[in-house]
DNA sequence: AAATTTTTGATTTACGTACATCAGAATTAG
DNA sequence: CTAATTCTGATGTACGTAAATCAAAAATTT
């Protein structure tokens, strides 16, 4: 049998109460009665029954997430994870509330930031805008003692709990790679398709993936990046008029959404050129592109996991628990035809 | 606030003694009074707390993982995330145990699952040998009620309740894809180092790799496949003696383990020949292997994931509760020398 | 040594569910 | 219509922890 509260007061010769004014940390107990009741607990192996404690107290943990409205699937597809999250929040003792704003926007995140102070909030997610005004938003909330998780894109330097997403540098490199190996070889151009450099996500992607590309593929040359917004019809514009404009393009690096533009472009002008193609996120349309050979490669994050690891985070942030390191870090997915899911 | 059996009770008209009976299948309810519980439940959306019902059953999970010895990383991966599933047993209410059974001994095998017959267990994990005796020893123990899972390597018409493993044909098909696409159009032979072809996992392996290699790359060659036995010294025997024997290899996949002996074989007689190597499974060997450049991508299944999947499917399936289907997906990991974690 | 403060003990209630018991009501059989 | 049977209600205890109250003991101050 498990030691319970009765054993560690039994075994430290205190009494019940003695024992629960250690384990929740309440006054009233002498340095010296303290550390016998400490003694005790680690002799016995004592750990808390965390249900039971949760029951207890009644515990339920009121979430918030903070997204940015886009008509990207990537970014329906996080709003439908959420709200597939939402649906067991009555197993998880979860309380999930979602924030929308406008994307690419960094006064509406720190006013929608600045407005979670004094809710009573068990932990805050965001997907983060990489500016001073946020960092500084977030880390008011942690100074406030409010668990932060950022999803998808990081905030780094900010004083942020964890992050809920891929190592984007990584994951360009890997990307330059995918593509430099499938060229085999060949000389020509490449053209990256970006969303925004304004979050942190795309440039590090750009990054990683400008670094592989000069050091190991120096027979391929990088075309200046097309600024996208992760809208389809400006995606579609960009990527139409580089094709038509040059014969020399043999490879494409799409490294942010809105990829429904991208592949109409491809289908449009792309087709018969033997182009090699690489992007991220994983829709219906580079599903489809994938399978019909559009698309050589789609690396992806998965939405469901992100949300679901930041929700274990913030809950054991909230109690001051600590987390399955490899369970919470989110993988790259690298999907070609043959292992869709 | 969430509703309680209390509410239950008050809705429905009746004492909470007859909920009880509703809510626990407990005879001696009339139809009439239990069809209007069920509708009451129903409509005040009333969901039992299960960390609440498992405090008061005391209830524990006793927990079984039937693993084959071998000396490979991969199976030392796998026993060492058993253990650390041990470790937090206290939290899980699990009561894990481990049972070892000689690798590729279907009768061991037999046996290890006939002897839990009668043992009060709430599930079973095991790496499954693809024999019709193991597959009726598997079904006995779910015709005993007994949540089954198959772990790594699964057992296809038997009756078990889940796999937690990956697609192994895709996991072939996508080793192709690669090892086709990294070769760039050159001719030459390609050659396999399996395992064994008694194991379901690597039979697939081998199936998926073949087939999208015929349709897909038809300038490459395969060879007979090598059988390593999944042992480092009979790998590297095998290896060093296919490569010189043969000028014409240029690519090789090894879907087994005991890739230690496969690496030292490539770095011995390999070298210099521009060999493209797919292998199966990160370990510290193909990790090192793969970051030196011997080796040019590893297919990888997350034990660790594995493992707490098979887990929380067994304690789902012995409280007859349903699973989230996207978190229990085991998904098939590419590493490219960029994207290690 | 008395008065005061701090620390500790004993006890109770609560969380939401499971499970057992026994008495009383309703239903069915004879 | 009575007896036997089947349902239902009322009640209490338990699971492991949290949290509160009040009394008693110990330590500290005066």
């Amino acid at each position: 049998m498990r030691p319970t509260v009765y054993d560690i007061a039994a075994a430290a010769g205190v009494s019940l109460a003695t024992v629960d004014r250690v384990l929740n940390q309440r006054p009233g107990v002498r340095l010296v009665t303290r550390e016998k009741v400490e003694a005790a607990i680690r002799d016995i192996g004592y750990v808390r029954d965390v249900a039971a404690a949760n029951l207890a107290k009644g515990r339920v943990y009121p979430l918030v997430f903070i997204l940015p409205t886009g008509d990207n699937s990537f970014m329906h597809g996080l709003y439908a994870e959420v709200r597939q999250a939402m649906t067991r929040s009555a197993f998880e003792r979860t309380e999930i509330s979602i924030v929308e704003v406008p994307a690419f926007d960094t006064a509406a995140l720190v006013a929608a930031l600045d407005a979670l102070h004094g809710t009573d909030l068990a932990g805050a997610a965001l997907v983060a805008i990489d500016a001073p005004d946020v960092r500084a938003a977030v880390d008011r909330l942690v100074a406030a003692r409010l668990p932060v998780v950022t999803l998808v894109s990081d905030l780094t330097g900010s004083t942020r709990h964890h992050y809920a997403g891929v190592d984007n540098i990584a994951a360009g490199r890997t990307a330059a790679r995918l593509l430099g190996r499938f060229l085999g070889g060949r000389n020509g151009d490449v053209t990256v398709l970006a969303g925004s450099m304004l979050v942190r996500d795309h440039r590090e992607r750009l990054e990683g993936f400008a670094s592989v590309m000069a050091a190991e593929f120096p027979q391929l040359r990088l075309l200046p990046v097309l600024e996208g917004r992760d809208d389809p019809e400006i995606a579609n514009a960009l990527v139409s008029e580089a094709l038509s404009g040059s014969n020399s393009i043999i490879g494409i690096y799409s490294l942010g959404a809105g990829n429904r533009g991208l592949i109409r472009a491809l289908k449009a002008t792309g087709h018969g050129r033997g182009l090699t193609v690489v992007v991220h996120e994983l829709t219906e349309h580079t599903r489809a592109a994938l399978q019909d050979g559009t698309i050589d490669a789609v690396l992806n994050q998965d939405a469901g996991h992100e949300v679901r690891s930041a929700i274990r985070v913030m809950k054991a942030t909230a109690d001051g628990q600590d987390v399955i390191a490899g369970q919470e870090r989110i993988r790259l997915d690298i999907f070609l035809k043959d292992n869709l899911p």
